[in-house]
DNA sequence: AAATTTATTAACTCAATGTTAAATCTTGAA
DNA sequence: TTCAAGATTTAACATTGAGTTAATAAATTT
């Protein structure tokens, strides 16, 4: 089982975090600060450790750079975690031997296909990324590029419209409560009225086709071809 | 070899059984009233047990209560030897968790065959039932896309149809009193006219098939194949 | 045959979903 | 910083169809 270690020093950004990597199968653990994150880092080695950049104690930095000194951890991926605004921090961080950035605030399906994408990337060192391209029926779904194509046709679509239509086209068939979907989208700390989704779904169906994305009434909505 | 555990407080009754079932190969068992019956199927977990009702010292009913309380038995079919005239009791043994029930008297080759297709429907969901798809028969209902094909027809049921099918298929040969379905598919806050179960078994005929489900008159129905 | 239980049919109801427009929040450029 | 364009959410109202009921027919038991 993949090994995930979490350093952040805000409790329900970890909570948030691990309920989602947990619900995708990998084995998390969690740490406060910097240090707590290096003593958990050393017993139980992680395959990816995801580090806040601000933390009091010990900050992200730190901990990259001692963590890169260790060959305990030559095999570990290290990913920070920043604020949106924290640019300057970004190009640092990979200068210290980070892997990858991940910018806050982050849904949960962004940041788990993030670590998957991590994961894939690492142990196949190949460098382009074919896997992130879906093809169905007459559509192509472009994640790198969040981009999606009908035919020869280029469909424009907001983030929040394309990680939903993400969601329903990864699992062909399958039916996603509203419930499911809030959580895998939005996350489970953010409350949106009731309507919200459906008028995501109707704007999808303008934008991608109706014939698609079918409703389940009583339960919810799932793509179908 | 498939274990079968009889209790009865008639010791005729018992020979009787014990010998028609060991000439069909399995190993029998026997006990001759409720206390001495748990006993023993502590002892050597059954596959599946014929309990008499009326017994003295502990009835029928209270066997199976205690047993369905055991996860020991998770995978026990419990079956009840009813007279003809006690059909009251068969509502009430259903609803105390088990799974069908045998009038007497019955002869030898009516008894074993009624056992061996009981084996045969359990065994056969028992192995699909960790994953969401069921494939029993020429029907797969798959839980997760909340769908039904019979052959390569596609079904379309709606959530209520889809629940109840799914309560029936999940123990073939089970039958489930109209009290159980209530309080399984709606619920025990919901309160429905008595006819709604029907017209919704009358719908899952349509369009799944009249063949598989079975009406037991004055107790319920029943998913067969 | 009378009584009881289940099957069938069609009409109705309301909760779930669809739709629209306006309000609010984000983002990035000037 | 301010502003504007676009993204997202909210709210109000419309629509729909799943679920239920009720009335009647058919089947089964007594």
């Amino acid at each position: 089982m993949t090994k995930i270690l979490i350093v952040d020093d805000e409790p329900d950004i970890l909570e948030f975090l691990q309920y989602n990597l947990e619900k995708e199968g990998f084995d998390v653990q969690t740490a406060i600060d910097g240090e707590e994150g290096l003593i958990k880092a050393h017993s139980k080695i992680p395959d990816i450790v995801v580090l806040d950049i601000m933390m009091p104690r010990m900050d992200g930095f730190e901990v990259c750079k001692v963590m890169r000194k260790d060959p305990k951890f030559d095999n570990t991926i290290i990913t920070f975690l920043t604020a949106k605004d924290e640019d300057f921090s970004q190009i640092a961080a990979l200068d210290l031997g980070g892997d990858d950035f991940i910018t806050k605030p982050v849904s949960p399906r962004v940041f788990t296909s993030r670590i998957k994408a991590l994961l894939r990337r690492h142990k196949s060192t190949d460098s382009n990324s074919l896997d992130q391209i879906i093809k169905i029926a007459d559509l192509l779904i472009d994640k790198e590029k969040v981009m999606v194509k009908r035919g020869d046709r280029k469909i424009e679509l907001a983030k929040k419209e394309f990680e939903l239509f993400c969601l329903l086209v990864e699992k062909p068939g399958k039916v996603y409560t509203r419930e499911e979907i809030f959580r895998k989208v939005w996350g489970t700390d953010v409350i949106v009225g009731n309507r919200t989704i459906d008028v995501h779904i109707r704007k999808l169906r303008e934008k991608v086709g109706s014939e698609y994305i079918k409703t389940i009434k009583g339960i919810g909505y799932k793509f179908e071809f």
